[in-house]
DNA sequence: GGTTTGCATCAATCAAAATTGATAGACGGA
DNA sequence: TCCGTCTATCAATTTTGATTGATGCAAACC
């Protein structure tokens, strides 16, 4: 049941994973790193199967990548679907009738 | 309550918000027009207690304006809040080591 | 080969969100 | 003023999502 990207599920899906507190600490946890499951579970002091369960729900939804290594399971964002994400977001303003103007690439 | 529009409360409502498939298609709805709830209540063929109900999660996580004009209501997207969202979407990919390029103004 | 460690999955419980049908309030028209 | 229309809200139910503790499996270490 592979879909694309793109698809409206995936899209819905996406934005379900990211309406969670705990799944949004995962996701910043894991903007500058790659981490495994241990490392995460000890970071947000949190059990271990509860961590799989939210980790299973963003992977489903094709924001994170997992690779294991030995007995380690490593998980990372995955860029391109975040990028699927905003850019759904940026048709609104970008295809609307009265359009808020956004610098393109305001830094902080 | 009120909170600004950047509080990650409101971020994660604003994702919650978008992660129903109706409330979906009612944004992509209002893209181009202001409507009505009986307006929407026809087109997606919804009862209007289950409309007001999903109205209501939009609106709370300020995605939505209402309007009053006589007896109808009136609702319309609040773009700023989609651009919030969008912004915060954008971090993950500007702030992240390995970076996937993405055209600043690609038009469809 | 037996043990330990890291993780996923399962079943049971609990909590939160969505649906439904009913009611009530606000407004405008007759 | 009375009636019909448009919408929000409420209580009851159903559905969906999250938590917990237990179990199982695979890889590494002894």
């Amino acid at each position: 049941m592979k879909t694309t990207s793109l698809s409206p599920e995936l899209i819905v899906a996406g934005f379900h994973a990211l309406s969670e507190p705990l799944r949004v600490k995962v996701v910043e946890l894991l903007r500058s790193n790659e981490l495994c499951v241990c490392d995460l579970c000890e970071t947000l002091d949190v059990a271990q199967s509860k961590l799989s369960f939210h980790l299973k729900a963003l992977k489903d939804a094709n924001l994170l990548r997992s690779r294991q290594e030995g007995r380690w399971m490593y998980y990372s964002l995955n860029l391109s679907q975040f990028v699927v994400l905003e850019q759904y977001l940026s048709e609104f303003r970008r295809h609307s009738p009265i359009l808020p103007a956004r610098p393109c690439s305001e830094e902080d």
